[in-house]
DNA sequence: AAGATATTCAACCGCAGCCAG
DNA sequence: CCTGGCTGCGGTTGAATATCT
């Protein structure tokens, strides 16, 4: 059989063989009829025979010259081919094998470093192909979007935060002051990167200040003060929904917000949601910044190509949503400046592959201040949504309505917070920073939702062998729901619809139909006897 | 057990940089 | 300076394999 053109030919040959990579040198020669000529080089896997040849050929003359290989070697590969097979398969000195923990978190620092530098990594990583690291990378993102985890765990993201943006300048930043080449790659997928580390800031931020067990009764405009006034949350209020299924339809900003999220909130025009919207200004899905005197410059001091959304990529599916690079976290910081964690209070995270243990901060983020600031269209809906919902009933609600300011509850053990990450909750990732602080969701929230454990993907470990602990966790935000690929039709709750509907109107039938529907059960939210108590933090979510 | 789906990984492709002529 | 060849890099593909239903 021969290649020609396209990647293989209709024919058989290695790679359809149940022993390809071992195939005889007849398989070579009679199919090609090539070798050593002129003729259509071969394509597809490599048999032992040429690898063989080689070899031979790389110990007699050495690497380099590939294109030669064919023309002194009688191999039907081209040189690239050759240099390839060589590289990755061949070379002597090549490590065999899965990836150490050792060299896994290398990696992840490497790439934390230099984002998808596969070469420059493989140079670091002694034995090891860049096309290894890069399989091995894509695999392991893809896992942990799946799990709705961050890409990097904090301890390598914050050393980069710390070291490139102390003083998270963003007005440096939308001057256009970073120009480092490694600060500011023309990459066109960091936000998902800086999504990802949000999400893991966002959870934080939201578990600070709602232990589980003490979810609060936060009215919209709380939340919306809050979204627009915590410095966190200001940075990190991009949704973290996989980007295909946030955006609904080919709009380039938030599609699926255009038509409904309008609608739904009437009586002004401050938020408008259209294709122009600058991100800065909405409420919800502000990501970078909430002061109006730089709303536009950081807009638009975006780097040319830095986000398929932000470029107003209108392809059917957002380039970013199928590519999962993440580039150097010096180019998120660069480009977004996402708070790092208090250098006093490390996120100490023991990663093993998919398992995060995180302490918490062991101090108050006195960036989760309150400002009187602010209203608008999505206040105004999420008020009217209250007002039913107070109607309704408030036997469902927590007693406890803590604020964003109760600092008080935010002295936790490092136990607790290690259990809770170690359930690698989407919640925990997940659910803050879709909305990240904004006050949408919370004007759907009623009460307790346990969710099956079953549901989420098998990445939770149970945390707490009470059920009843279980089901005090109280899953009140919608973006929880939608993130944590969990949400329910929320049997008996009285904002059932609310809840459903909301997160169809901003996301689309499409992303609701996406969601898993858990059968949940609404259960009145116990409340915690110790609310300003860390002990009360051993409440953990199951889902 | 069989089919469907997901994952892994080897290999290809196109592009860009370097360098010699 | 231009051109063409070589090399390396990063993204993508798809067969093989594993896992799930």
């Amino acid at each position: 059989m021969v290649y020609i053109g396209d990647r293989m030919s209709t024919e058989s040959d290695e790679r359809t063989k149940p022993n390809s990579g071992v195939d005889s040198p007849s398989v070579d020669d009679v199919t090609e009829g090539n070798v050593g000529g002129n003729g259509p080089l071969k394509k597809g896997p490599w048999t032992s025979a040429e690898d063989a040849i080689l070899v031979e050929y790389v110990t007699k003359n050495g690497e380099g010259n590939w294109n030669a290989v064919q023309k002194h070697s009688g191999l039907a590969r081209c040189g690239k081919s050759c240099r390839l097979r060589w590289a990755n398969h061949l070379r002597p000195d090549l490590k065999k094998g899965a990836f150490t923990a050792e060299e896994e978190h290398r990696i992840i620092e490497l790439h934390a470093q230099m984002g998808n530098k596969w070469a420059r990594m493989a140079a670091e990583l002694p034995g090891r192909t860049d096309n290894e690291i890069k399989n091995y990378w894509n695999t392991r993102i893809k896992r942990r979007q799946r799990a709705g985890l961050p890409i990097y765990p904090p301890d390598i993201c914050s050393q980069p935060l710390n070291d490139n943006l102390q003083s998270d300048d963003m007005s440096n930043l939308s001057s256009g002051n970073v120009h480092h080449p490694e600060l500011m790659p023309n990459n066109n997928f960091d936000i998902p990167a800086v999504e990802f580390k949000n999400l893991e800031l966002n959870r934080h931020i939201f578990m600070l200040n709602f232990p589980p067990g003490n979810l609060p009764d936060i009215p919209a405009s709380s939340l919306l003060t809050q979204s627009l006034s915590n410095p966190y949350h200001n940075k990190s209020l991009l949704p973290t929904v996989h980007p295909s299924k946030r955006l609904c339809g080919s709009e380039p900003m938030f599609p699926g917000l255009n038509a409904p999220i309008c609608n739904a909130f009437p009586g002004g025009n401050q938020y408008h949601f259209d294709s122009s919207m600058q991100i800065g200004k909405s409420p919800v899905f502000s990501a970078y910044d909430h002061n109006p005197a730089t709303d536009n410059a950081r807009t638009s001091s975006l780097p040319n190509g830095s986000h398929a959304v932000l470029n107003g990529n209108s392809s059917s599916e957002p380039s970013w949503a199928t590519k999962p690079e993440l580039p150097s976290l010096q180019t998120q910081m660069g480009t977004w400046g996402s708070p790092s964690p208090s250098p006093s209070s490390p996120l100490r995270y023991l990663e093993s592959d998919e398992n995060l243990i995180q302490s918490p901060p062991n101090e108050p983020m006195n960036s989760c201040n309150l400002s009187p600031q602010n209203s608008g269209l999505l206040e105004a809906v999420l008020s009217e949504s209250e007002t039913i919902r107070n109607s309704k009933s408030n036997s469902v609600n927590t007693p406890h309505a803590p604020t964003f300011m109760d600092d008080s509850l935010h002295t936790l053990h490092e136990t607790e917070w290690g259990a809770y990450d170690n359930q690698l909750s989407p919640l925990g990732h997940s659910s803050p920073s879709m909305f990240s602080g904004n006050s949408l969701d919370e004007t759907f929230h009623t009460g307790t939702f346990p969710v099956k454990e079953e549901a989420i993907n098998g990445a939770l470990l149970p945390y707490d062998d009470s059920i009843e602990a279980r089901n005090q966790m109280i899953f009140s935000r919608p973006d929880f729901l939608l993130a944590s690929n969990c949400f329910s039709p929320v049997k008996h709750q009285t904002n059932e619809h609310t809840v459903k509907d909301a997160i169809e109107a901003f996301y689309g039938d499409d992303l609701s139909k996406d969601c898993k529907i858990v059968d949940a059960v609404a259960t009145p939210s116990t409340p915690s006897h110790h609310d300003h108590d860390s002990s009360a933090w051993n409440v953990m979510p199951t889902i």
